[in-house]
Formats: structure tokens, sequence, C-alpha cells
DNA sequence: TGCGCCGATGTAAACGTTTTCACGCCGACC
DNA sequence: GGTCGGCGTGAAAACGTTTACATCGGCGCA
């Protein structure tokens, strides 16, 4: 029903091996011969079948995107990352989302088997050890901002101990000595690492790390909103700075303390993670950690690129680091005793 | 190199078809021959070439969504909806961006061409007509948010008339009478069909359209800054309310209008259409016109499943239009004289 | 007992390309 | 003038599946 190589071969009146020549310019055609073949692609509208010339190729011109989720501006950075690097190189993107657990990425990866060259998979959320089991053989992957796995796969990561480290530091230079930490989920791997960084900054201030100060939250608006909601009523013990582990949880949170009558960066400093756009139009602007998202993504393709191109699979398992760099914006300041 | 179905049937020692009809269920097998065959299948990971199948089942259980661009929320949300909706019908997902012009569509269809069973197409900028003569023959294809074709071509659009007539009553109703409307980008059909909602209740409310109250914007939030920088200045005819054409001009609108020190809503109310997250969060809150755009990628990609799953290719076009509901909120309120 | 049917399996032909191989032709070289 | 090599072309074999068709044993039924 749909013309295919064939059709336009009867019309030129050449063999298909010739058709094939001319649109892939693969080898010298006459002159005339092409220009016929040309003209008749042109008259039919002929486009070559994708699944036929992949099969053969053993190239599918695209890449295969895997993401937890496609919620907010975080996944739409990305993906434009991932796009703009795919597009340069000619490819497409076979994206497929909520997945959250190992068997869910399984199922998505497996259902693109043959159809891209290469993986491009976010799964903060599932462990090292089981996305491993998840991930085919032969298919080079790259992973992104997800737990390192000890398999040999390539990935690209947000500096979040070091974003997480200068935001801590920088609340400490400011005379803040109770800082607090708003967490996210407990299994997502950005989440621990920023914990980490948060840790590992108050050491080195010399500033105690009470467990009264880290607070359990889910990345959402609504969980820093329900977190922050108590803060005010703790007694004079009180955290002079709420950091969250990300712009979402921050905003949920300046809300709450704002209902709960508290002037910010007045009374407390609410700092966040992430400087996704709204970030800037809260009152007061959130100071948080800049993470160039679509760099990220960008950066993954682009790597992704080289593991293909080179023939053999080395074991070397490149690993890349995107750096996250300080926003100072009129959330913090100095605390109130000073 | 890779592990075929041939492999399977030969540790399995069954025949290829055997293979196969195990792993669709497509006919009875032998419950010990299912049994054997399952287990080589997990022993060596075998997992069904996509290329191959589609070539041979016709049909690749994918979508193609060919978008403008990748930037912003709206995209985000767009294809939110579109992937709920062909997650829950087992479909993956080949997205393209960055195609403005009917060129750059034409060559992104024709790369979907055997990859994909249907076509979601968004290009607002395309005029009706190039879109007709890029599109495939044989590919079902759904328009988004484009210029009504006058091809037989399935759409959903949302109700800017409807929306956009519904803000310029509610700011007629407040008592505002020079209602300033800034304009998107002259070639993008939703701009063009919010014009004319405008254009419509300024006439229902017996006001004048004024020329110098259609101001040119571009949809971004920088244009909107620069057309509202002129504002204030103007003569005593000035307006007592501006409507951008997208939230993105609203904010930079206001942005631009407080830096020249002009109270709102108490000097002009400033409004804008699409609702995306940021709307709350400026100060003051935005009025606006909220399209659920998550919504409208579900109802596209639903009526594509539609249209494949009808046999004959009916030449109804059939046309879906999602509605767009008035969000008041605080950046609106009677004119100054009142 | 013979006929027909059904259930379980294998064989092989598609699907629409790309690509190897072979072939005929021409000009060049010894 | 025969051999050699490159250029333009066609025939046919892949690529990895699904599926129509064939085969074959066994069962029910007349």
């Amino acid at each position: 029903m749909a013309v295919t190589i064939k059709d336009v071969a009867r019309l030129a009146q050449v063999s298909v091996a010739t058709v094939s020549r001319v649109l892939n310019a693969s080898a010298p055609v006459r002159d005339d011969t092409r220009a016929r073949v040309l003209a008749i692609t042109r008259d039919l509208r002929f486009s070559p079948n994708g699944a036929a010339r992949t099969l053969k190729r053993r190239q599918a011109s695209a890449l295969g995107v895997v993401l937890p989720d496609l919620y907010g501006e975080f996944f739409s950075e990305l993906l434009r990352g991932i796009d703009l690097e795919a597009q340069n190189a000619g490819h497409a993107l076979l994206v497929s989302s909520s997945h959250h657990d190992a068997r869910g990425v399984s199922v998505a990866v497996r259902a693109m088997r043959g159809r891209v060259d290469g993986l491009l998979v976010m799964a903060p959320e599932v462990s090292a050890k089981s996305l491993a089991g998840a991930l085919p053989d032969g298919l080079p992957t790259v992973t992104l901002n997800t737990a390192p796995t000890q398999g040999a796969c390539a990935s690209v990561t947000v500096d979040n101990v070091g974003g997480a480290r200068a935001m801590t530091h920088h609340l400490a230079s400011l005379g803040h000595r109770r800082i607090a930490f708003l967490c996210g989920p407990s299994r997502n791997a950005d989440a621990a690492a920023r914990l980490r960084g948060y840790r590992a900054a108050m050491r080195t201030a010399g500033l105690p790390v009470d467990d009264t100060l880290v607070l359990h939250g889910d990345f959402t608006e609504q969980g820093g909103w329900q977190a922050a909601r108590l803060l005010p009523e703790t007694s004079r013990r009180r955290p002079t700075a709420l950091f969250a582990a990300n712009d979402a949880m921050a905003v949920g949170a300046l809300l709450a303390l704002h209902e709960a009558g508290m002037n910010i960066p007045g009374d407390m400093s609410v700092v966040g993670f992430d400087d996704i756009p709204i970030a800037r139009y809260v009152t007061p602007s959130l100071t948080t950690v800049r993470v160039a998202i679509d760099v990220l993504g960008a950066r993954a393709a682009a790597l992704l690129f080289r593991v293909l191109a080179t023939p053999v699979r080395g074991g070397d398992a490149h690993r890349e680091v995107v750096p996250a760099e300080l926003v100072v914006r009129h959330s913090c300041g100095p605390p109130p005793s000073a």
C-alpha cells in the first residue's frame, strides 16, 4: 500500500540497488540515471521505511531516553539539552517515562532494543545493582544522575556534593550556626549526595550536625510546606537557616513560614537547590544552587555519541560531572541574633 | 553479535516459529515447550529486535511527536499528557523538535516513516497549506493548535478565542474601557486566535478597538518587557488594562511597569494567557486564562488512537476543542479612574 | 475402521531495505 | 591486440521477525 523502493525502481526503470545508491550517495551513478530516480522519488513522495533501513544497517539513528517522569521544568530542560545534541548528530529521540523502579526501566529498555543505537537512562531512585540488571548487554548506555554503577557504564552527574557544600559554606560564613537541612526522598541519589555535601561542609565549618536539624521531605512543594510549618514552633534551639534539597521544597517552605508570620530572611534564611525559573520570582527571590540542566542533558548525549564512536567497548566507565554554582539572591542573610 | 530469536530456538531445540508463538502467545504451545523457551529467553536475556518486528508486523507501537521547540513548561506538559495516553496504549514516543518551518517539519516527518504508527504535529507557525504539503500520505496525523487544515486531518485546538473573549469581558465588566492587547508572533495561529477573541469581545462590549491599543510582541518575557516599558509614557489616552497574549509576556510587562514605578493593579491591570506555574508566584499573582496543556496532549493522543483504530480513513476530519478557563488572581482590578 | 478435525510443530516466504558479488563495457597499458 | 582495472549496473543475499501453509499424531464420531 505505501510506496516502496521497488515502485520507484520500476517507474525509473532501474534496479532497487540503483535507487538505494542514489538516495544514499553510496556509489557512483550516472547523472541522467540519478536525475530520473530523483524525479520519480519526488513524484511518488517516497521516503524509505525506517524499520527496514534500521534492520539492514544495524543502526537506528535514534537514542533511547528513559526518564522517571516528565513532570516539571527539570525534565523539559534535560530533554531539550539532549535533543539539541542528538539533532546535531542526526538522531531522533525515543522517550519513555514513568519508570520509577527497576522493573519499569527494564521493560522500557527492552522495548527499545533494535530501535535505538544507545540509551540515556535517568533513574535516581533505582539502586545501582538493580539498574545494572535491567540494562541490556549490547546497548551502549549513559546513566544520568544515578547512583554510581559498578558496571562499566558511562555516566554524567551533577556535582551535588560540591553544590551543597558551597551553599552550606555560604550560610556558615554569614554567621549561621544552626542550619537545618530538608532532605529529598530517601532512595533518591541526588538527594543523598546533597545531604552528604551538607554534612561535609558542616563538619568543615566546625558546626554540629544535630539529628534534629535533618528534616524529611519528598522533593515536592507540598512536602516543603509541611516540613517548614512545624519549624516556627520549635523551642529556642530553632535553626536560623533552612537548606532545602530542592527548589520546589524551598518554595513550599517559604510559603509556610510566611503564613506563620515569619520574616524571610530577617527571622530565618531559606535556600534551595536547582534554580528552577520560579526561584527568581518568589518573594523574596530564592538563593539557590544553579544546575545547568540542559547542559547536563547535552553532555550526556555527547558522551553517548563518543561511546558509540569508539569501536572497542572499553570497560573504562567514563564519568563526567557537571558543575553546580551558587546563586545568591534575597532569601538569605545573617542570622537574627547577629 | 546480539542474541536473536534463532539462538533461542537452537538452544531450546525448537523452531523460531515456536519461540515467536511463545513470546507473543499467538498460538497454543505445549506447556513444557513453553517453559523451556521461556527459560532460555531469560537466560540469554533475549528481547526481540524492534525494527524487525515493526517491519514484519507493519506496526511500530510508537507515535511520532513533532514540535516547534522544547523550551519551557508548555511543551513539558504537552509531552507529559501525550506520554500518559501513549503509555496506556503501550506505545512509545519518537519526538523531534525545533521545526519551525514547513521544510523542517517535512524532513522530521519523513525520518519517521516506518517507525511510527501515527503523527502528532504541532506547528503553530506553519500555514495550513504548506503543512498539508509536508505531511506524508499514508500516515494518520493529528495536528495540535494549528491553523485549521482544509485537508482531512484530525486536530485538537485550545479554545483560544473563547478564552480571550472571556478575559476581555472580565476586564470590561470591571469597568475598563481602554484595554490594550499585546500580540504574539504574527504568523502564530494561537496568537492570531487570541487576538480575534479580544477583538470580538471588545466589539460586543461596545468598546472601540483602537489600533494604538494593539501592541506587537513575540511570546517572550523579554518582548513583554520591551512593549510595556513604553506604556507609562503614553499620553492621557493611556490604556487602563494590558492583556498579554501569553503569560511569559505578561510577566515581562509586570516587571517593566514595576520598574517604571507603577502600581499593579492600582494604576493598571495586567493579565495573561496560559497559566504557567510562574503566574501564581509573581507579585501580584497573575490573572490569566488556564489551559490544561496536559489534557490537550492527552486528548490529541487519544484522538490519534481512535483514528488508528478506524479501518476506513474517513475524510471527516474530526476536530476537538479543549476549553480555556478564566483564572482571576490579583493583577487586575477596576481602572484607576473608577 | 475410516474420515475429519484440532492441537502442536516445522518450513519457508514474506516485510523493505542495503550491500556484496558478478558482469559488461570502456580506455589504457605493455 | 590482449590483459587489467575502474565505472555503472543488476541479481540476490542478507537483516530478525511474524505468519501462512504443510505435516503429523491423536481423538471423536459415524
